[in-house]
DNA sequence: TCCAACATGTAAGGTGTTACATGATTTA
DNA sequence: TAAATCATGTAACACCTTACATGTTGGA
């Protein structure tokens, strides 16, 4: 349901198409938040029909259109309470802790394997979030600047540094997730003795029945 | 797609219900990943067709029946090749973030509400987590006692250790997110003045165009 | 006899993914 | 004239949520 939030929050700095919004979810608001133009081209139609924003066809070259969309007075009011309204905290549904609580049921390689998986996933999703933060600071971000743009010089401050927050949150919890994968490749290392370097094998263990 | 390896973990222990399957999912499992009755009846009859376990009807008192699974030959070979398999990682989509990213939009008292709302969620999270960290120790919870009445007393070591390995992360992750709220919650006082004690109002921000 | 727990689902709808489909415009 | 980018979707399917629906059994 926080598909159209996002939408609206980008909406809000200033009337943009569906291509536009798109865009920034394959940039900047998508370090946060994804969606693929295959959501967001039917969730702008459907929220122009429930009055949150109104589209206006623009024509561009000899044939070609493309729609800009606005927020509306009831837009506007619906962002707000979503604002005031607490969060709607999903239940927990998390494979990398599913499958690290039974990472005894397999051989120490695959083990190894997840374990690096998950360093390397996080070191990637981090590196994008503190490349966002470094935009951030240069205030090198076509949305940030639009979004500055429009916003009264006192509050320039605020709108940045919760910015600032939101990515800084984000990068900790990368730091957090590699840190716990690699406390756990030194338990399958305890466990089951160092890497195989290729010349000689560890005992072998994992996949005993249950 | 991993509700169906999470129900072969448990049914590799032993043969159980739907029923029992689905107490486990509001129990142990649950604390790392949810489903409900209604997800999990219709997965199990989807992977009987697959092969991957067996069903045996089994009467209980006059009239009442049960359907007990247990893993077929073909459904150890998907969960072990599950496990050799990198996981795929969904794209980010955190409604927290997203929110925190924009809190300049709404009122201080919103944006306090939604940050105290974030802490209280994590640390009831925490306490299911912690909880099922001293279940581990203490060898108090019925899957893992059934689990390591199973397993060769060599492994038992390697079981335990994985499982609190997985529920560790959980809590570093829940002391993580409470520790950026409590951290916003200092940025919200900084930029707004404390928090109204209803005697005096602090000054009036937040709602700004845009 | 009533209630808690046992036991198993269906139905409708929302959200998200992947693949497919089409065409116009601008720039090299 | 070819390629990149602009521009907007549809279709099928997987997954998840919420609500509804139904009956049995064992114990107080």
């Amino acid at each position: 349901m926080s598909l159209r939030y996002a939408l609206l929050a980008l909406l809000r700095v200033g009337p943009l198409s569906g291509y536009d919004l798109q865009k920034q979810f394959s940039l900047s608001v998508g370090h946060v938040w994804h969606a693929p133009d295959s959501q967001i081209y039917p969730e702008l139609r459907k929220m122009e029909t429930e009055g949150l924003i109104e589209g206006e066809e623009q024509t561009r070259g000899q044939r070609g259109t493309r729609r800009v969309y606005h927020v509306t007075d009831a837009g506007q009011s619906a962002y707000a309470e979503w604002m005031r309204s607490p969060l709607d905290y999903q239940r927990v549904r998390d494979p990398a802790h599913l499958r690290a609580a039974y990472l005894e049921n397999t051989t120490p390689e695959a083990a190894r394997a997840f374990l690096h998986g998950h360093v390397s996933e996080w070191q990637s999703e981090r590196e994008q979030w503190e490349q966002e933060l470094r935009r951030i600071d240069a205030r090198d971000n076509p949305m940030l600047v639009r979004r500055l743009a429009v916003t009264p010089e006192a509050d320039h401050e605020r709108t940045v540094a919760f910015k600032r927050f939101a990515y800084e949150g984000l990068v900790e919890r990368a730091n957090g997730e590699i840190a716990w994968a690699r406390r756990g490749l030194e338990l399958v290392d305890r466990l089951d003795g160092p890497p195989d370097d290729g010349r000689n094998s560890p005992p072998s263990r994992g996949d005993s029945q249950a």
